[in-house]
DNA sequence: ATCTGGCCCTGAGTGC
DNA sequence: TGCACTCAGGGCCAGA
């Protein structure tokens, strides 16, 4: 998503702002419209599951996306075509919230079905301080997130590795998907003791992270119902998931004969293979 | 301190 | 066709 704006927001200067509702998840902050108008966006940047836009002004735009949030950007060419495949579900402009247009034209709007999103503006030498930013985890491609870190960050606890991986103060920007996946090409069983799981596992966790994270954006992301990139496209990893979604369906790994189970850990959903990562 | 469950919201899918 | 029920890319909060 911070990619498919960058290219065509990077200096962008704001010209309009509309807000069909006073909130998201909850409500924008005062003068949200007029705090961005006029304002050029310097950068797009993106840390854990937040879009952040810098702005002339000295304020940073802050953006989370929830479960349902989407940006679309229309330039007046490249439109939705219905029918063709390479295309998300149009979003619904009921749950358009917001819209914004550009100096140079382009109308980019907010659609957000289930309202789980959020935006806000901060001083941008503010932002590392917020709550929301103050005690992420490390980045999964960066350079800290290492088996040692892992290892140390994990010591000592009794929660499972699923709900510990989802938790953004170990690792920043992991959601439901990618964690199963994940744990999938490390072999290793949602279930386990996060404390308990060795540095030999932990090195092979961090290596799947990382590549199930690098596939998924080289693949566009993974669309199920909602997830649009900002041109519209859908994504096409979720045509790779080993067991995401999977329930009683076959274990993909060469020779096993497993079956893909469901369990519920702290209200999410974990796939697994019970054989593979037994 | 750590952890789980309920909740926010709308829509899609399933079974009766 | 309708209704009841479950589930969904997230995360905050209360309470055990």
């Amino acid at each position: 998503m911070r990619r498919g704006l960058e290219a065509c927001l990077t200096g962008a200067r704001l010209v309009r702002v509309r807000l069909t509702r006073a909130d998201l998840r909850f409500p924008f902050p005062d003068g949200f419209a007029q705090r961005l108008e006029g304002k050029q966006i310097l950068r797009l940047e993106r840390r854990a599951k937040f879009l952040l836009a810098p702005l002339d002004s000295g304020e940073t735009w802050v953006t989370h996306l929830g479960m349902t949030g989407r940006f679309s950007v229309s330039d007046g060419a490249a439109a939705y075509r219905p029918g063709d495949f390479y295309y998300a579900k149009p979003p619904d402009p009921k749950h358009t919230h917001v819209e914004l247009e550009t100096a140079g034209g382009i109308v980019l709007r907010y659609n957000d079905v289930r309202r789980f999103g959020y935006m806000d503006l901060m001083p941008s030498a503010e932002v590392a301080r917020h709550r929301w930013f103050a005690a992420l985890g490390p980045e999964p491609l960066g350079p800290d997130f290492t088996p040692a870190y892992l290892a140390k960050a994990l010591a000592g606890r009794s929660q499972p590795i699923k709900p510990a991986l989802l938790d953004q103060r170990i690792v920043a920007g992991l959601g439901n998907i990618y964690v199963c996946e994940a744990l999938f090409g490390a072999s290793i069983a949602p279930s386990r003791a996060a404390g308990d799981v060795a540095l030999p596992a932990l090195r092979a966790l961090t290596k799947t992270i990382k590549a199930v994270l690098e596939a998924s954006i080289a693949a566009g992301g993974s669309t199920l119902r909602d997830y649009a990139g900002t041109d519209g496209a859908a994504g096409a990893y979720q045509h790779t998931f080993m067991v995401y979604g999977r329930e009683d369906g076959p274990c993909k790994r060469r020779r096993c004969t497993g079956m893909i189970k469901r369990a519920v850990q702290a209200g999410r959903s974990s796939f697994f293979c019970p054989v593979c990562q037994g």
